[in-house]
DNA sequence: CCGACAATACCGCATTTGTATGATTTTTAG
DNA sequence: CTAAAAATCATACAAATGCGGTATTGTCGG
């Protein structure tokens, strides 16, 4: 027989987190190991004692769920977190993700859906909520204005842009690419123009896409 | 009742093609109402007979699914877009998503979980594989050293970082911020040394953490 | 062949920026 | 309270940048 997942649990209320536990330790193929009703408390014995995988509340008192995955993803990668939420509305989302949260789901889950988002979460998926997904997958969505955009730029004009991007300078660009400096000025000035913009960072920030 | 999902299939092989068809339009609660070989045919007509969702092939002859996700998703952005695939392991994922693909599984997933995933697509989710999920959630995850160079600046000197993200000059982050713009330099200045970087470009794109 | 466009290059000017030094005032932490 | 850190401002200079005009060469489609 394979070895049970094993759990942790970060939560401030009392009521919840006993639930939380009983239910994962009452499942086959789980077990409860350790339960924090802080952030604190967890940071400091996690990293001793590493789980699989750690069911993460949000709201906690000080320190929230979201600092204490940051702080502890690095000290131990091999575990999971699942950050636990009443929201799912939030861009506390993608601060979760950044941290180093993998899961998101919400409390009000079904006790088997709990379970199950936890053996895919152990197994190398990625559970979370139907609306939180697709929010993620939106976000990577690119406005047709914004590729339409780069799409005016000549070939070479990328190149120049894409080493801008970089943070080099036009001396360098230029030695980069075995040109005169002020070919380089030009290009970029005719990629202001078709960009509109003004400086090498309103530059870089519409062709990486970002606002 | 409520009303079918309709769906729409681009996938050049025959065989594929055929038994996907009538594995959706066989179900309770789906139409196949159209079926293409091409993405340029799809192009042609799912603009004027927008459907629910799309199952997209992404290796096809010709234009690929994911460039005819792209043109196709901003005129009829109702539609939802499923990509399949027989790679998981692919780049392609990102590009598919920035093309306004909402969902992304495998080909030889089995019937009953496809029908299950235009289902959640249609609504509101965002289906994909697990090893896709966690691609995808791995990749907002900030590397710690990143966040952690940030941690050495001051509140002002983020906000000013903050500023100059966006693409403003000295002047008018002073203006902003009701300061001198040689203050505004000189925290500039500050920041540089702290990140170690040498120009606008380099510290803003450490502060939003990109390399 | 011709016109449009891309790539190359130069000159020049005003402004912005990167760097350095120094100083004063608040805020913060021990 | 006192020392350290942060925020403020000034001055100065050289380099980089943004903006404008002009010109030559090569390529490509009509």
């Amino acid at each position: 027989m394979k070895t049970s997942i094993s759990v942790a649990i970060v939560e401030d209320k009392e009521a919840i987190r006993q639930s939380l536990a009983i239910l994962v330790d009452g499942a086959d193929g789980f077990v409860c190991r350790l339960t924090f009703e802080t952030a604190e408390d967890a940071l400091d014995q996690l990293a001793e004692e590493p789980v699989d995988v750690v069911l993460m509340d949000i709201d906690l008192p000080g320190m929230n769920g979201i600092e204490c995955v940051r702080q502890l993803k690095p000290r131990c990668p091999q575990t999971q977190f699942m950050m636990c939420t009443v929201y799912d509305e939030d861009e506390t989302v993608f601060d979760a993700l950044k941290a180093g949260a993998t899961a998101y789901i919400l409390k009000r889950s079904p006790p088997h859906k709990l379970l199950e988002a936890i053996t895919e979460l152990h197994e190398g998926g990625a559970p979370m909520s139907s609306t939180i997904a697709r929010k993620i997958a939106g976000s990577f969505h690119v406005s047709p204005t914004a590729t339409q955009e780069l799409d005016v730029l000549t070939s070479r004009e990328r190149e120049i842009l894409d080493r801008l991007a970089k943070g080099h300078s036009h001396k360098e660009v230029a030695n980069d690419l075995f040109v005169s400096p002020t070919t380089v000025r030009k290009h970029i000035f005719n990629i202001y123009e078709k960009l509109q913009v003004h400086s090498k960072v309103e530059a870089v920030n519409k062709y990486l896409g970002r606002k």
